[in-house]
DNA sequence: GTCTATATACAGATAGAC
DNA sequence: GTCTATCTGTATATAGAC
């Protein structure tokens, strides 16, 4: 019996444990993005994830590793989005999705801004130790993901596009957030459909120009 | 010579005492950009601006009243350059002058980012009082200055425009300063050129589709 | 108007009991 | 592994001397 019940405790309280780190995170990535990183508090963080705050250090030794748990948590939000995206047929298909996605995100986007985009902000400004590129990293997967689909589309400067594509996804949350005023996403968005529709394609996914 | 020499000295000090809020507007304008409005001190601004630190308070009452001031400053700077502008004989010329002046300040929007987005993108976290939107205000400024530009030019949408050509530059200064890369500002800036020159016109001034 | 010293407050982090 | 109490540092703001 002691040994099956100090594995079966053990498994316990490993899971426990694992939970406790994943609810801290989420917890982390949500308020962050809504408070800021300099006006959130550990103690903020540990009250939207129910876990007592003295308790948090075992978990995180430092609020910048809460904050890079954070962006770890927006890192695996992209890759499960972008996942999702990849099972459509046509990468003008997954473009477009893409932008109808964050058009429907456009209420958060005018209260708190892109997450990743506003956590970019205040990394750079925070800049102690290396970790002010840790945003954009995040970024650059996003970035990359679009390319490779303007890549094959059979477009020329898939990099340009991807560029012009993202950073017209971050004007328009900044715009939307500092005027706090959603229909801007809906505008931008419609704008950047049709752009994308416009696009040379001659329908076997190689460039025609 | 007692009224004489009492004038002489009141308007003296009243002149130190306007130059001392402008070192101090200003240094708040640079410092605040550089280092973000939660990590920087009072203490910070004061040494800037060449001010005793406790000296500070006779002019601005709080923390918060610097910041406007702050705004105030970008907002002003923001007059004086589409005052200079707004010499150019035509709206497309002082559109892509405009574009021009963005990618000339690329190294410090990879550095710092665009001066007004990044502060908009914090005050609106910082959000004690109702001072979110003033930011947003200053935006406002220069989206309406450039939708005066687009109407100009006879064409239709121009507040959609102008969200377009603001929102092309806030997403590229955030991109630029999330990567530190400048040659992102130069790329994106070159596209909006290409753009603006595409955009309809007839010559007069006057819309033509 | 100028500046020093300090009151007040709070957040990050740690020690150590349980 | 969990939690309390607390140390320590620092920033805003104020009181009051000059």
């Amino acid at each position: 019996m002691s040994i099956v019940s100090e594995v079966s405790d053990s498994t316990k309280t490993r899971t426990r444990g694992a939970d406790k780190r994943r609810q801290l995170m989420a917890a982390a990535a949500r308020v962050l993005h809504q408070q800021g990183v300099e006006r959130t508090t550990i103690a903020d963080i540990a009250h939207a994830a129910g876990v007592p705050v003295g308790n948090v250090y075992y978990y995180f030794k430092t609020k910048d590793a809460l904050v890079q748990a954070a962006l770890a948590e927006h890192s695996g939000h992209l890759a499960e989005l972008t996942g999702e995206l990849d099972k459509l047929p046509s990468p003008l298909e997954r473009l477009k999705a893409l932008v109808g996605l964050w058009v429907g995100q456009r209420d958060v986007a005018a209260r708190y801004g892109c997450p990743t985009g506003t956590l970019a902000v205040e990394l750079d400004k925070r800049a102690e130790g290396g970790m002010d590129l840790e945003a954009g990293r995040v970024i650059r997967l996003l970035l990359d993901w679009v390319e490779r689909q303007f890549r094959e589309l059979g477009l020329s400067d898939p990099d340009n596009l991807a560029l012009t594509l993202v950073g017209a996804y971050q004007g328009m949350s900044l715009l939307a957030n500092a005027l706090r005023d959603p229909e801007i996403m809906t505008r931008e968005g419609s704008r950047l459909i049709r752009w994308l529709d416009s696009l040379p394609d001659d329908g076997t996914g190689h460039r025609n120009s």
